[in-house]
DNA sequence: TTCTTGTCACCTAGGTGTTAATAT
DNA sequence: ATATTAACACCTAGGTGACAAGAA
């Protein structure tokens, strides 16, 4: 069995619609995908891998606020389908830089795919994993048995296991959209603490789920709650 | 086979009396042990680990120079022998860290050992290699191929190769004593380059074996040539 | 108008020798 | 006198969102 590591902030950034920024040269994903293992044969060889699949067939666009008020003519609010789905990215694979290894040494520490880097360079020769930018898409996380038999290729199936977190579900984008998803990665991601702008002390050490995310007074005022558009 | 890399380098470290710096915390190995790796099986697969053997039973202590004039009046000129060596450190080894993997692995790049750090500290925690002070040491490389035979205990000896390369060899220090290995390990050096006095385009871009390293002429005029101490 | 790209200041993380203080 | 330690400024290396300019 996996347990999803800091879930508690998956599903703060799930519930605003979590963002990932795609660059051509490849950026990581924030929060980091990273799982605890359990019942693994430690002394078995197993490769740990993951994908991208996109969670519809749908192309994203930006809700255009167009509300008179001064105080609310900011940008934008929530997600709108704006047709079908760009032609599939190569579908591929990142595994984990420390396979194969020993289930023992999996299951050790947490397993962390904080190498893996989001492009939207179709032509990536670095192998990150390649998507659509204004698409949706779902992480999975597998786990494979190396079967040291000699017809492994037989037990494909059975040496293959697959886990997915919905709560991890994210949009990629090549620059925020959702102003909340903003200040929340610059809350949580120790890398953006140059963005910061009050509390400095306060994340992540006192931070408990649930509580609101540090965001200034300002940000905090605007952009209520996302609501579903309707056309 | 097996062929150290930036062999130059070591060798004109080695022509000084090179000395590496041991501290609590641990401290990396400049220049760092590199190997090209030949002749493994591709789809076999192998440990790679390194130790360190002393040089030799002595403890060595500090030529103090003491030459009147005060142009000379500096610090030290080589090495003398000041004794038995202290008691045997921890022999302890440093295992690669992608180890165990295949021979293609291996040999499809070269084997940089940059996470191995040597320390002082004889109540060590972290696996670091601990070593004497003022001690002189042969690091040693070790490859260990992972018979999948049942009994492979019988053939320990014949799955476990040793490469030795002189040129590496130094001597443990918690402050450098020869004033020309400091400049050459600024020089040399990336992390160092904050030291840098003089041409800071010129290494190791532009450096050939047997160039003059690049020190400051100041660097340059003193402490000419290391001789044998004779007490 | 909407989306993408490249550059930038500002961070994290950690590897250097220097230096002054301390230990032996 | 010699050896060790700890704090420090200055680097490498690379992960952030902001922003202005460009592309579609």
């Amino acid at each position: 069995s996996v347990q999803l590591e800091m879930k508690a902030l998956w599903d703060e950034f799930n519930q605003l619609g979590t963002e990932m920024i795609v660059t051509k040269a490849g950026r990581r994903m924030f929060p980091t995908f990273q799982v605890k293992i359990f019942g693994m044969d430690p002394m078995a060889d197993y490769m740990l891998l993951m994908d991208f699949v996109p969670v519809d067939d749908k192309r994203y666009r930006q809700v255009t606020n167009t509300c008179p008020v001064p105080r609310y003519a900011f940008h934008s609010s929530s997600w709108l389908v704006a047709g079908k789905a760009d032609p599939a990215t190569p579908g591929r694979v990142h595994y984990h830089p420390d396979s194969p290894a020993k289930g023992a040494q999996w299951m050790k520490q947490i397993v962390s795919f904080d190498k893996l880097k989001l492009t939207n360079n179709l032509l990536d020769d670095n192998g990150h994993i390649i998507l659509n930018s204004m698409h949706r898409y779902q992480p999975r996380f597998h786990v494979v048995y190396v079967d040291p038999r000699k017809d492994s290729e037989k037990y494909a199936e059975e040496n293959f296991k697959t886990f997915v977190f919905e709560e991890t579900r994210f949009t990629a984008v090549t620059a925020y959209q959702n102003h909340r998803i903003t200040q929340l990665k610059i809350a949580s991601n120790p890398f953006a603490k140059g963005f910061r702008d009050c509390d400095p002390e306060d994340w992540p050490r006192n931070h408990r789920p649930g509580a609101l995310p540090l965001m200034s007074a300002f940000a905090r005022s605007r952009n209520p709650v996302s609501s579903p558009a309707h056309q």
